[in-house]
DNA sequence: ACTTAAACGAGACGGTACGTCGCGTCTTAAA
DNA sequence: TTTAAGACGCGACGTACCGTCTCGTTTAAGT
């Protein structure tokens, strides 16, 4: 393997876009969000973005759920009902920060265009947290700690569902006592 | 009260717009979606558009939520097992219906920016099947069918979330596997 | 004959844009004059000039060569010796004027790519001057007052084409006393 | 004078790159042409050009105009008339080949950004055919064969625009009749 | 053989302009 | 007043080419 050939990319490019998105994407939203800002903003031009993304939603998909962000994994611990509440915890952290609570709707708006976009995320979700939790489930059902008929696909998607569906509809970061009622229910609808 | 004076509008507009914007929308989905196709398809122009909607997204809003479609009401039984599972399938039969699943990405993402549209949607579902759903809860809460610590909004949230993540993530209508499943989830999950 | 519909054109834009690019054109030369800047100087918008011209190419040829500039005939005269200087002396102003001389480079560069503009100055010019220049010299040939095997057409390639290298070669306008040479010259080679 | 360090300059790359440039030129205009393409087509690098020319300008001008082209100078026999004719013929035979009548409109058009690029090109032509034509019109005012009140620079801007102008106005070679029916013309215009 | 220095290919860089598209508004004549 | 029609101001889009740069590699000439 050797190096490519060529000028190599200035990373310290990369780093400043993905910052300004972030800022601007905090200030401004999505929809008023433009590339040309953004290049403005990270003291480059639209050209050297479009070289690296393939366009907003590629950029702020990555700005919004960089790659080591997920790599906070859910620690699992013998007690399905510590899993459970630090799976809702973890969902409401990952959406609820500024950033992504900018990005998720118009992320999710662009999904229906652009299907390798809606997989990219979807993938990088799925190899994280998403991960972690469907395994712990299964190991749930399979230990006996979680009704034998539980559908875990079916569970993901009311932990996700809740906590996305709580930020659609109030916009506000959801608080602690959502987190314990939401946890509750889950978990009750899950436990042998 | 007397009649407005000057040329009376064509109802006959109205219908065709909001039949062209529910057709484009499936085809070409909520991004693509310009008011100037809509005004082709629909036989008129612009501004005959401007003069009854305020932009896409309003358009939009009562071309995929059709005034009359929410009217469809949660039958309330005494069985909350059947009530929770009949919440989940309205959702499911609203939300996966093509124009609806087309309309409804992009319509959150228009919330972000524009409160207003917001609190339209939201209100209408809140007199509508939401409304319903709650009512129940809190009654049976009330009634001791549910626990007594349920949270009723939490739960709203469970139902609607689940939803619309399985639609999102996967984007074909849920089967009735995956219905029955969650509303059993569900229901175990606020069952006394 | 009826109307044409919609909303009119605002004449005043044309005239503002021709008024801007013709200035311009003195002031950056034809290489760096750039639709951005015509909009900006008057007041209106790239969109509102593509309405109305083809592109740059388009629009210069109307900035430079406006239809009623032409519309200066040769007198003609009984004398060939003073048509001859006339001739002359009028595609010198013709194509001596600041906004000329600065459109006329980059026009010949551009009828290279775009036959239709071509065609469409040189039709304008055939109409004008060098179509009254035509019929004077076959008149003359038919009145014994020019040689009798003059080829018009030549004699015309002569008398443009000394005015045009003549500005390309040595960039300002010729003075008097070289008018006076080249009429001598291409009369003495008409004569009789 | 000691010969450069470094590895030295492979001139076939030069080579290639001329022929390159003529043949792009031909193929797609002076406008059109890119020096990424010309690049792509001889086999090498942008930088290996711009190690080279100073820019597009610079690199058409010699691919057109060959420093060995202009080599072939006007024999001047006694005879006013047959040396008018062979000026008249050169000017044709230099400027109507594909590479120059695709090269010189957009030459044209780069004098009046870049002055020196003006002078180089024109301080050639009178090194070349340009300057014999003026040094035998000289001469044959001084000896009486023309006119004593003859301009050569009137005379000799008369021979080049007339081939100019021609071949900007109707684009193909013009032949033989139309050189002679210009020489005679001149040559009237100029013999005593 | 070993340095030295420039040319090489590759391709990203900052920059500027391009021509297009959609927005939501407006102006007109006709109905 | 609404209609059809279409131009309006506005602002962003994504692309193309410019001429320069930064790499790692190659090639001679001078040691």
């Amino acid at each position: 393997m050797t190096t490519a050939p060529g000028r190599p990319r200035d990373r310290r490019i990369d780093r400043a876009v993905l910052a300004a998105t972030a800022d601007l994407l905090v200030e401004v939203g999505y929809a008023d969000l433009t590339i040309a800002a953004i290049a403005e903003r990270a003291g480059t031009t639209k050209p050297a973005i479009y070289r690296r993304w393939s366009g907003k939603a590629d950029l702020v998909h990555e700005a919004a759920f960089p790659s080591d962000a997920d790599r906070v994994p859910v620690p699992a611990t013998d007690s399905l009902a510590d899993d459970v509440r630090v799976m809702v915890a973890t969902v409401v952290r990952l959406f609820a920060a500024p950033v992504a609570r900018a990005a998720v709707p118009g992320l999710l708006a662009e999904f229906a265009t652009d299907p390798a976009l809606h997989g990219a995320l979807l993938g990088r979700f799925r190899e994280g947290p998403m991960g972690h939790a469907h395994a712990r489930l299964v190991d749930a059902v399979a230990s006996g700690q979680a009704r034998p008929d539980l559908d875990p696909v079916a569970a993901i998607d009311a932990i996700g569902g809740s906590v996305l569906l709580a930020l659609l509809l109030r916009g506000d970061a959801p608080d602690d006592s959502w987190i314990d009622g939401t946890a509750a229910l889950l978990l009750k609808g899950m436990a042998a």
